[in-house]
DNA sequence: AAAAACTAAACAAATGTTTGATTAATTTTA
DNA sequence: TAAAATTAATCAAACATTTGTTTAGTTTTT
């Protein structure tokens, strides 16, 4: 689909208030007043609130997978090269869309709207596979060691950041940096969460430090 | 608070309910027909559902700082046993209540219920604290290494234990173990996650593998 | 003039909460 | 101990809002 640019807006106003609120603790009145439209324009333009929803994912959600691939293609590089770009490009990602993500995870903790559900477990289901032949790969040039739970590594990738974005405010207030601008807070954040998670999974991979 | 059996059991179904649903996707009446009771029993005992959700938390939220505390006080274990510990507890903390942990997640996702936020936010540091007081006493003693992000390593710690949580069938599924008990499935998962997390633990307190 | 974009108002259903009455349990009084 | 009085528990029904969606009409664009 593409979309004119007020259903933009629409989609875009959607995002941030499902991150602030969740899908059920924003109604489609408030959508319509943060945009600046009338509420009959969502199911106009979308059908209704759940389509929205799906709208917004489609949106998203398109281009994650086809990264993935692309950047794990390049035979140029070294199976551990691969990794550590699958975790900046992961970081990155996250980062850059946040509420996205926060609506992502509360989309996954409650099965509501299922064609999303079963879209975004198709979607991580077809990475782990492309990251289980990665390692694979990796194993059989001796670059990696033999038993690797790659669930269990991703699930300490995508958790972290998760993590780490669900208490950014906590964080930044704990290390007294109230102080910092916000972009350059996130610049810093984001190097420190990626060296952080590429030495976790040097270890996971290789066993070394 | 002390809590009559009614009072438990609604407070119980509503844990089920709010983790399945989330908060907002769940109604009163949901939770009075799955608990058997009349709506107007919510009211009449907690006030309104938000004030049962507080409830739900002053019941389920109330050890957790203490058995944090009283863990990390052992004289007798090295610092790297206490981490150690920690990390069980946690694990055996989240999998045994799982329906709570996904609605910490939503709640903090959320600013849902500002009093449950606070008091949430305000364990994380007390507990943050005494991880990092803890971790300087390993540098003193030469059991740790210098310098340590407390809030990065812990993100890992509670990132990894929910995404785990939150997609244990899918994890489940990726590796064919279809055919175990749960409670077989999940002691296995505990077991794993633990040892997991442990390993990464040391590498971010000792550069070691 | 036809199509698309937009609107205020109305719609039924669902929401959290309260009401007023009835039953059950407990305490007080005789 | 038996009756009376008081408190607690329970209920069906009603309450006012809010919900997502639709309608029927108007304005704007093509």
């Amino acid at each position: 689909m593409v979309y004119n640019d007020k259903q933009i807006q629409i989609i875009e106003t959607a995002e941030t208030l499902f991150a602030d609120r969740g899908y059920d603790g924003t109604s489609v009145r408030d959508i319509a007043d943060e945009a600046g439209v009338n509420v009959a324009m969502i199911s106009y333009y979308f059908g209704s609130k759940e389509k929205l929803m799906e709208a917004l994912f489609e949106l998203r959600i398109g281009s994650i997978q086809m990264r993935v691939e692309s950047l794990l293609k390049d035979e140029s590089l070294s199976p551990l090269e691969k990794v550590n770009m699958l975790i900046d490009d992961h970081v990155e990602r996250v980062m850059q869309k946040q509420c996205f993500h926060k609506i992502m995870i509360s989309v996954v903790l409650t099965n509501k709207i299922p064609a999303i559900l079963t879209a975004a477990n198709s979607v991580k289901l077809r990475i782990a596979g492309i990251v289980s032949e990665l390692i694979k790969d990796g194993q059989k040039k001796g670059a990696f060691k033999k038993k690797v739970d790659v669930i269990l590594m991703l699930n300490t990738l995508v958790g972290t950041v998760s993590q780490t974005l669900m208490s950014m405010g906590y964080y930044r207030e704990f290390n007294h940096q109230n102080e910092l601008a916000d972009d350059e807070f996130i610049t810093t954040l984001k190097r420190k969460l990626s060296i952080h998670i590429k030495t976790l999974f040097k270890v996971i991979l290789t066993n070394e430090a």
